[in-house]
RNA sequence: GUGGGUGUCGUCAAGCGGUUAAGACCCUGGGUUGUGGCUCCAGUAUACGUGAGUUCGAAUCUCACCACCCACCCCA
């Protein structure tokens, strides 16, 4: 038998209405807040995602779906944001004028070791806005994204926010951090000492107690802002008041993607087991200008649809499926089986679901199928039925049986 | 890459050194030669992850491997 790779998902019939449920609502959604969709490549070069994600990052350095083909480095998107930034460049979408806002359905590839929530292809709800350094921009992005977790009922979710900056206030902040650590650098965990270097940040997320103890009483980023960064997030935190959006200031936030500056935020759900978070995003003001695109600042979210999935199942959110069939025809000998056919084509044309029984079973059986496969009707038409013109209509819910004269099934299927 | 857990019919699940390896669900057929959901009866299955070892005897003990799950890391 050859099996599903490791780290992928088959999306059963039994649960591709959950995922229709969510993925009209997101659009639904973005559609609200004035967003349309952009579908980009499932492939592109693999010097967009180093230069965009940062090639210090995990993602990059472990995690690409990396292959050559015909001498060029290819790889699967691990993402949304980079494909529609190179998209945004490449077709010069900024000429038609700002802010420009797209919305994306895509999957996403890492290679990773599997555990809950977690996979290798992924699916993601992707929301980008360039052009805007407002806060108001943000705060939008943010209130779209509260907005579609409540409306699939999920209010046990918990939005946390933060600033990490711009690359001035970084910059300084990076250089204090390193000097209040220094001391201890050798106490560090392994992979902390590399970090001390190439991203002291996230030294303060590590789990060892050792690193832990040392980090307490670390300088935080959101001393450190600068005017402007500061000011911008009171602002934000203002409009998400406005608008009602509650939230937490988390300054343990630090994006793992190297493109975010000052907004960071979460959407995180005890219900996920390690992987808290179902949905993360921030502002990434210098990614459009470093991918060679006009200096245009953006905001934007990726949101984990299996994830969504899990914590909906979790909470009972999910709808339930919709019988799929109006109605079960079933012939008995030959003539009135030519009839059965031609009923059917005609039900059919009118819009109605019908089911025919392809397996050439009995009466009972068919019975049985209707019953499984949730038809609200079943029509019997046998030599009886074919001699008087009518079929016997068995309304399956409230085990009444009628005769109804052929030609008028449809009528009383429209009630 | 590093830990921990689990592997018995399609699914769930007993069994813990000697059994024809239970049971339930599902599926199929039947209980009126044309009627479902409930009930009753019957039927179907190459089920002990793989390979070695211990033993008179292994699904049960040992070891290795594999697979899956969970956790670290990182992220959606």
């Amino acid at each position: 038998m050859i099996s599903i790779p490791k780290g992928m998902k088959d999306v059963l019939p039994a649960d591709s209405a959950k995922w229709q449920f969510v993925e009209e609502l997101f659009r639904k959604t973005a559609e609200k807040y004035g967003f349309t969709e952009i579908r980009t490549p499932m492939v592109e070069h693999t010097e967009l995602f180093a230069r965009g994600i940062g090639d210090t990052t995990d993602v990059v350095q472990k995690e690409m779906y990396t292959f050559e083909i015909s001498e060029r480095s290819l790889t699967l998107k691990p993402e949304g944001t980079a494909g529609v930034v190179r998209s945004f460049i490449e077709n010069k979408l900024y000429a038609e004028g700002l802010p420009a806002k797209y919305y994306y359905i895509t999957p996403c590839y890492r290679y990773e070791k599997m555990q809950k929530g977690r996979q290798r292809e992924f699916h993601q709800f992707g929301i980008e806005l360039f052009g805007s350094s407002n806060m108001l921009a943000d705060a939008e992005v943010i209130l779209l994204a509260y907005d579609f977790l409540k409306s699939v009922g999920l209010d046990d979710v918990k939005l946390h926010i933060n600033s990490i900056g711009c690359k001035n206030c970084r910059a300084e902040y990076r250089k204090a951090l390193q000097d209040f650590l220094r001391p201890d650098l050798d106490k560090l965990c392994d992979t902390c000492k590399g970090r001390f270097d190439k991203n002291p940040m996230r030294i303060l997320d590590c789990k060892s107690p050792e690193c832990k103890r040392i980090a307490e009483g670390a300088p935080r980023m959101l001393d450190y802002l600068d005017d402007e960064c500061r000011k911008a997030f009171e602002d934000l935190k203002k409009l998400l008041d406005i608008y009602g959006v509650p939230y937490e200031v988390d300054p343990g936030i630090v994006r793992g993607l190297d493109y975010y500056t000052k907004t960071a935020f979460e959407f995180v759900s005890d219900k996920l087991g390690a992987q808290s978070t179902v949905c993360g995003g921030g502002r990434y003001d210098d990614l459009i200008e470093e991918l060679g695109g006009p200096a245009t600042p953006g905001v934007g979210f990726g949101l984990g649809i299996e994830r969504l999935l899990l914590i909906m199942e979790a909470c009972g959110a999910l709808p339930q499926k919709a019988p799929g069939c109006d109605i079960l025809v079933a012939g008995l000998g030959e003539a009135a089986k030519t009839k059965a056919l031609e009923l059917t084509k005609q039900m059919r044309d009118a819009g109605k679901r019908v089911i025919i029984d392809v397996m050439d079973r009995g009466l009972k059986a068919q019975f049985k199928y209707a019953d499984r496969i949730g038809a609200r009707y079943v029509a019997v038409i046998g030599d009886d039925e074919l001699a008087k013109g009518v079929v016997s209509l068995r309304d399956m819910e409230k085990s009444s049986q009628t005769e109804v004269p052929a030609d008028k099934v449809i009528e009383v299927l429209n009630g």
